[in-house]
Parts: structure tokens; C-alpha cells; sequence
DNA sequence: CGACCCATTGATCGGTCTCAAACATTGTGG
DNA sequence: CCACAATGTTTGAGACCGATCAATGGGTCG
């Protein structure tokens, strides 16, 4: 069960636009990410877009080559990292679809990108997109909008990782995926761990042994019950401290 | 000895126009953060921008606030930071001259931002900056580029934190100071840190103890000198991962 | 010159890492 | 359909490192 659950039903004859989820930096109904593009936009960057498939473990970039495309997210999940001189990686990101892969800088990519499900994404070339952003100030806004939301983002990993107990990391782990991939059920939530828990532990920098106990300490409280592994039936806690909620 | 040593000399009755500082998108001639915004631009945002000084301590923007402007630093440095319920912050960054201040989500500051030391800075009404961006692509583009920049700074920030020991924190930390107040003597380098030991922790997720343990190990190690708590004889050392530098 | 903030140093405690091994799950081929 | 292999996951025991608590020392500014 290594999928994500709430998965939109789209025919493989047909995939989806292309598409940018964030939480708007103007004031909006609600706090939560909502697509950003209107269809005239998703057409426009469909206009300069080709389809990418990707099996589970493929890598989409290397951490140094040129950057030539960025990728669209439309189905799976994409993990970001780095790795050190001895092996080890820092995980720095799971990506979900709506988001940008292809983070670059002096004309290379800064990190190295792995499908953590199978995935499917929109690869868009580099030159063509801004040009396109060149030309609509409007989508080039957006995706302003998106670097600032994946800022954000990177800043809850921060404040994360600034915790030094496994437990808050783990449940704040949990409620950041939970807002990925999660379906609710009655009052608790069934949440899919598309990843295993090795790339928790680089996510978290804990051990994998650490995150395995912790999960297990935390069923033991009641705050979450196993399903199977890679799936968990969870109710978010109340008592993580409000500076970690997507909106402040 | 709290000022940052590499400071410009300009008039305080001419300040320098706003300017937005970052390691280009494109490839460039070195890996270097540079100066994005030409003459023009400058004077664009110039037109919109008031003057603002803050002395040491003073608090630009409240986590939670309604966000209506956004600063640009010209001198002296700022510390975005979260506060948990308990008390205790959470750094997630040291801002420059050339940084901008004030990033925003759902209408409202996501941090809270606070002057380590005396800052001039140019207030930007939102308003006004987002009628210019719409009017002036390159100008969007500029702030994209901004936006990835701080992106990647997040990035490395994650990338310290994952980090479990504190000699490495502290080089790193060291590493990255270094690039925005530094002073070349010879072959060593004179840095300026202009925060106190506590922000350094709360940057690093350490105890201000460990912070002060770990500088004095490094000087008896010969990594660096004390010329005072606050200004330290530092040479880069080669046998950081390289992961972590600036230019991948 | 004194008061306050900041920085440093010391001892104990606790949590996670590490190393090691058993167990479960998934996918594959006979 | 079952046996097997390859991941992936869980559990256990001891060592290490930084947090914590407490107290002293130093710098700076009024």
C-alpha cells in the first residue's frame, strides 16, 4: 500500500493541466493551498509542456547537472536531497502534485530529486518558461507565490528539526503529510506513508530505529494506531504548539 | 564591537537606493551573490519605498500581524524568528543589506522579525510593490530569483540543523556569517558576529553553552581565534562537506 | 564606578545514536 | 501455490553527547 490515498481519478489518455498549489500570500477565504492557476494558465504552460513518467526510485535530477527543465508535479510523490561525502542524505523535501521539482541556481541544480512513488509531472523547459513568464506578469506573480509557499515550507522543516525530540518531530512529521495525503474518516484520519523509514529518519535527522520506536511509543499512547506500516489511522493533537500550523 | 565590519560608507543624508542581493538563476561568471537589480529598477522601487530606522531590539513585524510592507535592508542585520509557547525561539534567519524582510502568507507576517542591530531599511507598501511587480516583468522576475535564493539559504539552514553534532553546527554556522560579515586579513579572515550567543543557539538549536563550548574547542583546535567574544580570526576550513557551500 | 547583560565554566542527567540481530513484508521464480 | 530472496521494519543493550541547573567571570554602557 504504497500509494497515496486521496488520488484524483484522471484517465492516462488525458492527464491534468499543469497546475501550482499554494497557500495565496494575499488574505483569502481560508488559509489553506488552493490551486493558484486559472485555466487559461494551465493551458498556456501546457502549450510548452511535454509528459514525464517516472517508476518508483528513478531519479529526475542530480544535485550539479545543468538545468534545463523543471517538472509539474501531477500524480506521486518526489523527495529532494543532498547527499554528504560518507552516504548519508539529507532529505529536504517531499513533493506532492501542484508542486515545482528543479530548484536551481548559476545554471545548475542544487539538489538531486528521486520519485518516491511512481510519478507522473510536466516537464517544463527552462528557457521556454521564462520566456512565457516574461511575456504574463500574472503567471510569473504565481509562481512568486509558489517559491514563497515552498519557502514557508522549508521554514516548518526548520522549525522541525530545531526540536530536539523524536516525538514532536514525528507528529509534526505526521501532520505535515497528513495535509498531503490523508482521508478523513469519521473523526480520525487514515494517513499513507508513501516513504519508508529510512527517508523519515533523513527527513527528521533521526535514525530509522529512532522513528520506528517513536511510532510505536505513540501507538502506545493512543495518539495513532498502526493499519499497516505505511499506514497509519491518526488524529491530529491539539497539543503541538500552534507555531507550526500551515497558517499563523 | 556589535556592528558588522565590511559596512559601505554612505552619507546619512543620501542613503543607497534599494537593492536586492542573490546568487543569479542563470549561469553567471562566478557562483557569487550579486546585485540583481539595475539603475532602473532601483529607481522604480525607490519611488514606492519610504525610509526606516530601527535601533537594536526594535521589532519590525509580529508573527500573526496583517501584512502591509515589507522592508528592504540596507544596513545592519535581522532576525526572523518564531516564538513557541513556552518562550523559547526559533531563529530561522539572519537577514543583510540587500535582503528583504516581511514574508507573508493569507494576508498576515508567517514570523516575527526583530533588528540584532541598528538597521536602515526601505519600507515597501505591499500595495504599491505589487502594482510595480504587475507593470514591470524583469522586475518579477528579480523578486523570483530573490525568492529561490532565500529558498536555498532555507535549504542550508535544514541542512546544519540536520547535523547532530554541535562542532559542525558551529563551523557551518561560521561558514555561512562569514560570506555577509567578513573582513579578509591576510589569509585568515576577521568575522563579525553580531548576534549574542543566544540567537546563535536558537539559530543553531543549541544551548547557548554548547554555542560557547564549542567556539573554545575550536580555538584550542587552532580553527579559529578570539579577538573578542564578538569578533573572531577565522580561516574557512577546507574539510567542510561540500555540500554545504554556496555554488554546488 | 556600579549595574546589567552577556559569556563562560562545571557536574549530572537523559535521550538518541550506534551496533547487532530478529522479524515482517513484498516481489519473484520454481 | 509455495519457497525463497531482498527489502524494509522492529526490538534490544550500551556509549556518547548535549541539555539542564547552577554559579562565576567579563564587558559595556549608563
Amino acid at each position: 500500500m504504497a500509494k497515496i490515498i486521496r488520488m484524483k481519478n484522471h484517465p492516462a489518455s488525458a492527464p491534468a493541466l499543469p497546475s501550482l498549489r499554494a497557500v495565496p500570500l494575499r488574505l483569502s477565504s481560508n488559509g489553506q493551498a488552493v490551486p493558484l492557476l486559472d485555466e487559461a494558465e494551465r493551458e498556456t504552460l501546457a502549450g510548452i509542456a511535454t509528459l514525464a513518467r517516472f517508476p518508483r526510485g528513478a531519479r529526475l535530477e542530480a544535485e550539479g547537472e545543468r538545468a534545463v527543465q523543471i517538472y509539474n508535479i501531477i500524480e506521486g510523490v518526489v523527495k529532494t536531497y543532498r547527499l554528504s561525502e560518507d552516504g548519508a542524505a539529507y532529505i529536504l523535501a517531499f513533493l506532492f502534485p501542484g508542486d515545482l521539482v528543479g530548484l536551481y541556481e548559476n545554471g545548475r541544480y542544487v539538489n538531486s530529486a528521486e520519485a518516491v512513488t511512481a510519478v507522473v509531472a510536466h516537464r517544463l523547459p527552462i528557457e521556454a518558461l521564462e520566456q512565457v513568464l516574461q511575456r504574463d506578469p500574472a503567471l510569473n506573480a504565481h509562481f512568486l507565490s509558489k517559491a514563497c509557499h515552498d519557502l514557508r515550507a522549508a521554514q516548518r522543516h526548520t522549525i522541525l528539526l530545531a526540536h530536539h525530540d523524536a516525538r514532536t518531530r514525528v507528529l509534526l512529521f505526521l501532520d505535515l503529510i497528513a495535509d498531503h495525503a490523508s482521508e478523513i474518516t469519521g473523526s480520525r484520519r487514515i494517513v499513507a506513508l508513501p516513504m519508508p523509514r529510512t527517508d523519515i529518519a533523513d527527513y527528521l535527522a533521526l535514525s530509522p530505529e529512532a522513528v520506528s520506536r517513536t511510532l510505536h511509543a505513540l501507538e502506545h499512547e493512543g495518539v495513532l494506531r498502526f493499519i499497516s506500516p505505511r499506514v497509519i489511522e491518526f488524529d491530529r493533537r491539539d497539543d503541538l504548539p500552534s507555531i507550526h500550523r500551515q497558517s499563523g
